[in-house]
DNA sequence: TTTTCATGTAATAATAATAGTTACGAATAG
DNA sequence: CTATTCGTAACTATTATTATTACATGAAAA
């Protein structure tokens, strides 16, 4: 697909799509092609890319809302409340990060499968 | 303390505290008072405070960054992803907001205590 | 009772983070 | 050579958060 193509899948900007799909590119997740007949492909079978990869892919941001704002702040409060909640958000990111590594994009493709077949089954309903 | 006293603390505006510090009240976290020695004062003791209680009286604001951005999304594969996420990101919820149940002000103000000590004597020290 | 101090709160402004847009260069197929 | 399509920099727009201003309300002290 050309990026113009995924920009209106998404409701986005092309640009918007190229910059994201940028990460995946230099990941080795999908492949990009200029000129005539370019546009993205995947890189590997979906079997082979979990969520956990496009997270690494596209820089590790962060999970949480409350990182410790100030790396090695100078407030002994801040200190106190950041050594205290420091292991709990760590638990927490690694026990997500554990589960994004179990979700494949053939995961993902099964359950869009089926839910599109729900889908036009409803759609030839009566009503 | 005075909510222009805590702004200096905390390098913010007083109104800014007062809207915060409005929710703990509502909680019963804090008291206040208006009008001469008025401000704001502790409403339970310190062991009796978990940073829980603060994040609940806070409105439990969204602790990821990457909440289901569409409740119920028309998008078949926005579906698909909620879907396959929604256990792990309910799950590391649960996980973090029980630790921050076992975490009280008293942790933090004794924490607090042995790192003023800590800073006091290093000022102390020749050079 | 008047003055002073403090919170309560609405309305507005400033800031920062994110997303979107424009523009143009580089590569590629036909 | 031309029509595409990505790559990227620069800029703009939008949104969310935070900060500020302004003024009303309440309480203690003079």
């Amino acid at each position: 697909m050309t990026s113009d193509e995924l920009a209106a899948c998404l409701q986005t900007n092309p640009v918007v799509v190229r910059r994201t799909m940028a990460g995946l590119r230099e990941a080795g997740l999908v492949t990009s092609g200029r000129g005539h007949g370019g546009g993205w492909t995947l890189g590997r079978p979906l079997e082979d890319v979990t969520m956990r990869d496009i997270y690494t892919a596209l820089g590790e941001p962060m999970l949480f809302q409350m990182g410790n704002v100030t790396e090695s702040p100078g407030c002994l409060v801040e200190q106190a409340v950041n050594h205290a909640l420091d292991d709990a958000f760590r638990d927490a990111e690694a026990m997500l990060i554990a589960r994004l590594g179990e979700v494949t994009l053939a995961t993902l493709a099964a359950d869009f499968k089926r839910r599109f077949a729900e889908h036009r089954a409803a759609l030839k309903q009566p009503g």
